[in-house]
DNA sequence: ACGACATATCTAATTGTGGTTATATGATTA
DNA sequence: TAATCATATAACCACAATTAGATATGTCGT
């Protein structure tokens, strides 16, 4: 029983979810995602292996990059009332937000001409210390999940 | 966000997968549920509260008794890969022990004639009894999930 | 008043998560 | 071949969240 409760659980965090909406129709690397997220290479990949076990996401080596993609028969048909709930999330404040997240993201990575982790790790830090900077961080110090 | 992880997280849990199975294509009362189970009335409806607040459940009301559904236009269509995964848990040997001690138990109500808390109740005693007294007892004192 | 059920509250045990560090693996490059 | 890089994996920790279990009480229909 438990290996299909599995399936549900990957579906039952809000960093999974924001991943799912993120390689939901694009192909994004590791050091991407973790752009995103702002968080550390080990917490993205551990999540991604999650929802790949879970049978979510579709992985790619090009070079040296993992790419990672929602698998597309699953967008097709197949996921039913999930299918809904993933369209709802996408209009969330914080999917846009991680979709703007993204745009930027890859702007920096246009200027810096280069997709690794160091540099997008510069991308993290410069961006805590803009939002610590204001006082429109949206996360308080002390909120987790 | 969290709104919508209710729904998933609904899922994300053995006893209310096994509620949801129990009450697909048939309607249960509490009491009978409560019996399949062998736990406590609260705990029951605790969770039946949640599988109903994340929209899988119908209740109605039939004299002193509620009666649980899963809801009918799910199944129909609309659960995805989710219906896969429960016709799947619907062949585990868990499910069938549920199916069978669902028979017993509505046996055991065709011949006290009555279907409340106090006689279902007895009937848990009763089947706790059984199962400890031989060694063919599924449960294991410590082991909870 | 009684019975069926819902809801609230507390405890204790378990699980899941993020965060971090260390290390393994596989591919690229010097 | 050695060094380097992207990622995976494992092993911790601390903490939040969930669960079962038990008990008490509220609500509503008979």
């Amino acid at each position: 029983m438990n290996e299909h409760l599995r399936v549900f659980r990957a579906l039952s965090d809000e960093t999974r979810l924001r991943i799912l909406l993120l390689v939901s129709g694009r192909e994004l690397c590791v050091c991407q995602i973790m752009a995103v997220l702002g968080t550390s290479q080990p917490l993205v990949s551990r999540n991604l292996n999650l929802l790949k076990a879970a049978g979510f996401l579709l992985s790619r080596r090009e070079k040296k990059l993992m790419f990672y993609k929602l698998r597309p028969d699953l967008e097709a048909h197949g996921l039913g009332f999930a299918g809904d709930i993933l369209k709802d999330l996408a209009r969330t404040e914080r999917a846009a937000e991680d979709r703007s997240c993204l745009q930027e993201c890859q702007e920096f990575q246009k200027t810096t001409g280069r997709c690794d982790m160091k540099s997008f790790r510069e991308f993290i830090r410069k961006k805590k210390k803009l939002s610590s900077g204001n006082g429109a961080g949206a996360e308080s110090p002390g909120a987790r999940r």
